[in-house]
DNA sequence: CAGAGTCATCTATCAGCGATAGATTGTCAA
DNA sequence: TTGACAATCTATCGCTGATAGATGACTCTG
């Protein structure tokens, strides 16, 4: 049996989780997926709550990777992609809105700064960039959380015709301009 | 013992909720307190996934009641004062964002009717209304999850006193400006 | 080479959970 | 008086996260 480590428990956590869902994974699913007993996690975390705190990490790696903004680029654009990017990441994973709302994420201070720098020289007031970034942040959970809730059956209430259902990607996308366009005029340069 | 019902075990389950948080709320523990044993519950709920959701009804209920707005009202000031309601309403239980997230909420359909007529009838685009609705609401919830993620100890990893720690209201009142100025450039009034 | 130490895993077990089956009581109607 | 139905009970199931303590397997020291 190849060694165990953190990084392969919580890579098959993040299958398990893929397979049969946030509520489903447990610590016996996961140990017998690695061929282990389940006590043996309890090596590697120290409770579940560390566990699924390595997997919403893990599972925003995609975002906290991507690359920083550049002084030529266009704030309005980067601001919108960037919220993409982060919105993308959450939807890679199932339920992943609700493995990273329940964790305590352990924010990459420098990253965020130099994003912070990047919209003050692009001409933003430091604290509406502040604040436009937390509200985008806040408006892309609570929609993938949305997108992403339960809809096992008999579980959508009567839809009526004449409020058509709009689709999650439009939706956010409308949402996004409402707060880009909301910040625009607050631009001093 | 007077009689249980639908209504008294959810009143319970709600007191409960205030006093040990979502995560704790057990079938066993609200039995206890309602003096009765723990399968007794199940007459009246089928799982405790519907006693939740009926605890998250009950819990939106002073929302859910408030009063519509009025031809006369200013539509920005009833945006800004619904978001309002909804962020204030959450945040009176104990994981309140949560309790909302977790169940497929029974929309009130004639209540965002009038809403929505409301604010076309103020100019604002029937698209852009929903949107905006959408979007204030999603914030909303974005917001008051993180509000009330557990802060138990060791929790808060350090903060540098360079970007210093945002009060929830301010942050939410100035994500709800940005939302509500993105909108109002659109008004065909 | 012997022994000590420590890493990683195991077995066994605990208390608590949501849920179901089926017996039992209480109340009211025919 | 009997029968039906509503509401509650006892007993139990399989599952969960977590802990205690034994065990095997390396590795380093003398």
């Amino acid at each position: 049996m190849t060694k165990l480590n953190r990084e392969t428990v919580v890579a098959e956590a993040l299958n398990l989780l893929d397979e049969v869902g946030l509520d489903a994974v447990s610590t016996r699913q996961l140990a017998k997926r690695l061929g282990v007993e389940q006590p043996s996690l309890y090596w590697y975390f120290r409770t579940k709550k560390d566990l699924l705190g390595a997997m919403a990490q893990a599972a925003m790696a995609p975002h906290a990777n991507a690359p920083l903004p550049t002084p030529e680029d266009d704030w309005r654009e980067w601001f919108l992609e960037n919220t993409r990017s982060f919105r993308r990441t959450l939807l890679m994973r199932r339920d992943g809105a609700r493995l990273h709302a329940g964790s305590t994420p352990t924010a990459d201070l420098d990253r965020i700064r130099r994003k912070m720098s990047f919209l003050v020289d692009s001409g933003v007031p430091e604290h509406d960039a502040q604040m436009a970034m937390l509200t985008a942040s806040r408006f892309t959970v609570g929609s993938v959380l949305e997108e992403q809730a339960d809809s096992g059956p008999g579980d959508g209430p009567d839809l009526p015709a004449d409020m058509p259902l709009i689709d999650p990607e439009s939706a956010f996308e409308a949402g996004l301009s409402l707060i880009v366009d909301g910040l625009t005029p607050r631009i001093t340069a």
